[in-house]
RNA sequence: UGCUCCGUGGUGUAAUUGGCAACACGCCUGACUCUGGAUCAGGAAAGUCUAGGUUCGAGCCCUAGCGGAGCAACCA
């Protein structure tokens, strides 16, 4: 065992902790440290998010904190209820508390509008009558500054004017896109974030919370900012992106800010994996265009696919962890995510016997007429998780994959002439084998060893190999569901002009019907979590009823033989 | 081409803030094992993008260059 974390080194701090500490070593904000985390509900939660959620919660929490729940609907053109739901849902399976601290953006609507309205009185916003092609068009580029829009002037459209054409169009007078209003900064700034960006445009479409009252939206980057001061966070966490936004953020809570406080924003680097994509607007397509079988398809990074799919809230907080957070734009490998499953998997989920390509022996000196209950370990690592009974019997399956009939060197199963031990049960050894006409292994003949019954006299009799098993008079059928990657690229959304669709993998989803099970796992309900010995971690699926199981393969066990062949 | 950010083993992150480049995953070897799992012990692998500079001493500070990413939605 390796030392508690206490007494080691202690855990050097990222960039994020560090600035937190400064702050409040400084005196900043009284001590207090209050952060958010700002989903937009257009979609379900995916890792990514769950990288978020951590860092807003986790900083709280460890400094003492508070981290509320905000709902950024400034759209309802692309937000939903359903969506809303899902997300807490998600953020509470991670094991995440908001309390009562729920808020939406669009609580903040009537301060927002006040705001906006201070503005155009202070001749800081003016309603611009350009369709949004003419307004982009006078963006300029990246290098080239931009043009000012005629409606900028005071003498083409005066303060007052500018107050009605606002109320307006909130009272639905004007149709959407024919106006919008604009914050007056400088159309020249290097930083096109800051080229009178358009702060409220017309929606027509109903709110999900707030109906129909209002006729006008404020955009994102007029929201998020003043959000957060409302709300007294003192420190704004997001994905890098962002920071091109934060002059802008910066300037209009110069407008608003009373007193020096002001929440500070730090950008850290989004999660990327490898073999899958992580925006919301593709996962979205997946989903719609039914690559997948929907949101929660145990193949997608989303929160309700990795849980359908046997992970753990825990093994999701360790893989979190472990990537860290930094500025650097990093792509991580999905295999460190499967480490950190398996790790959790490991200690939690008991050990069963399930034969997912079965493949029949006849113990021909075992009697057709007797059943042996088998007394085995649930978890040979940690006795806490007790012992069951298994039944054995004349007739078992094996996997196939556990025999050959020509066997390599090295290959430590079961062959003609070879001995086995049947795990918690006796050794065997193969003494023929019966084909069909294509010359296939039917059955495998074997004799059995009475003596080396485990805890018997000759137990302790060392041979290479040892299988799992499964008795087939007892034996329940199973469906099983085989899960790899979803793409084939490492970087599928990494390629310039290339769909990532280009590199689905069109074997990401294997079922295995005729699967055999041992008949302890009858009561087995949807997530469920075990380890079919020497294959896989599986958790049973929402799919699974009583007389017909359906299990996911979370993940496979490291498999030395398998590495040894490739 | 403008602005902003970023370059440390294969991957992801550290380096007590200017002092022997460390950790995790992965990989290799051995031990142990009634899971070819787990566990344990050991090993290979970067000299920190490049070139200068400051310094007794630079991954860290300075200058220049090179390379990568982000930003021109009435999306968030």
């Amino acid at each position: 065992m390796k030392e508690p974390e206490s007494i080691l080194k202690p855990e050097s701090q990222h960039f994020i902790e560090q600035a937190i500490e400064k702050d409040l070593s400084e005196g900043k904000n009284g001590g207090r440290v209050h952060t958010r985390f700002p989903p937009e509900p257009n979609g379900y939660l995916h890792i990514g998010h769950a990288k978020a959620i951590c860092l807003d919660f986790g900083m709280a929490e460890q400094y003492g904190g508070k981290c509320n729940l905000r709902f950024d609907d400034t759209n309802p053109t692309k937000e939903d209820v359903e969506y809303v739901d899902s997300i807490k849902e998600d953020i509470r399976w991670l094991g995440f508390t908001w309390e009562d601290r729920e808020f939406y953006a669009s609580d903040y609507f009537g301060k927002l509008w006040d705001f906006a309205v201070s503005l155009i009185k202070r001749g800081l916003a003016y309603v611009d009558d350009q369709s949004a092609e003419a307004i982009s068009g006078q963006k300029g580029t990246v290098t080239r500054p931009g043009e000012e829009s005629r409606f900028r002037n005071q003498d083409v459209r005066s303060i007052e004017e500018n107050l009605d054409l606002f109320y307006r169009m909130n009272e639905g007078e004007f149709e959407e896109g024919s106006r919008v209003l604009r914050a007056k900064i400088d159309m020249a700034s290097p930083n096109m974030h800051m080229r009178d960006p358009i702060i409220y445009r017309i929606l027509k479409t109903p709110h999900h919370r707030t109906g129909s009252k209002w006729k006008v939206y404020p955009m994102y980057d007029f929201a998020h900012g003043q959000c957060d001061y409302f709300e007294g966070i003192t420190h704004s966490l997001c994905t890098l992106e962002f920071e091109v936004h934060r002059p802008l953020y910066d300037w209009f809570i110069d407008q608003l800010k009373t007193d020096d406080y002001r929440p500070r924003q730090i950008e850290f680097n989004r999660l990327n994996l490898t073999y899958t994509v992580m925006s919301k607007r593709k996962l979205l397509e997946l989903v719609k265009d039914k690559v997948v079988r929907g949101w929660d398809d145990p193949r997608m990074p989303t929160l309700c696919g990795l849980r359908r799919r046997g992970y753990t809230p825990e093994s999701v907080r360790r893989f979190v962890d472990l990537i860290g957070y930094t500025k650097v734009e990093a792509i991580n490998d999905v295999s460190l995510l499967e480490y950190a499953i398996r790790e959790d998997l490991n200690k939690r989920a008991p050990r069963v016997f399930g034969v997912l390509k079965p493949l029949k022996v006849i113990i021909i000196n075992y009697s057709g007429n007797i059943t042996e209950e088998m007394d085995i370990e649930n978890n040979p690592g940690d006795e806490s998780h007790g012992r069951r009974l298994v039944p054995f019997s004349r007739e078992l399956f094996i996997e196939q994959d556990d025999f050959m009939e020509n066997p390599p060197h090295k290959f430590f199963r079961l062959a003609p002439g070879q001995e086995v031990r049947l795990k918690g049960a006796y050794i065997i050894k193969c003494t023929g084998v019966v084909k069909n006409d294509a010359g296939e292994v039917t059955e495998v003949h074997c004799s059995y060893d009475p003596e080396t019954r485990s805890g018997g006299p000759q137990a302790g009799r060392k041979v290479k190999g040892t299988l799992h098993w499964v008795s087939a008079l007892h034996a329940l059928d199973a469906e099983v569901r085989l899960y790899d990657r979803l793409f084939s690229d490492e970087d599928p959304s990494g390629h310039r002009d290339v769909d990532p669709r280009e590199f689905l993998n069109p074997d990401s989803l294997t079922i295995l019907s005729g699967c055999k099970v041992e008949p302890s796992l009858a009561e087995a309900k949807p997530l469920d979590k075990f380890q079919f010995q020497r294959v896989g971690y599986f958790c049973v699926d929402y799919d699974s009823r009583p007389g017909r199981l359906v299990f996911n393969r979370t993940v496979g066990l490291k498999d030395t033989w398998a590495r040894m062949n490739r």
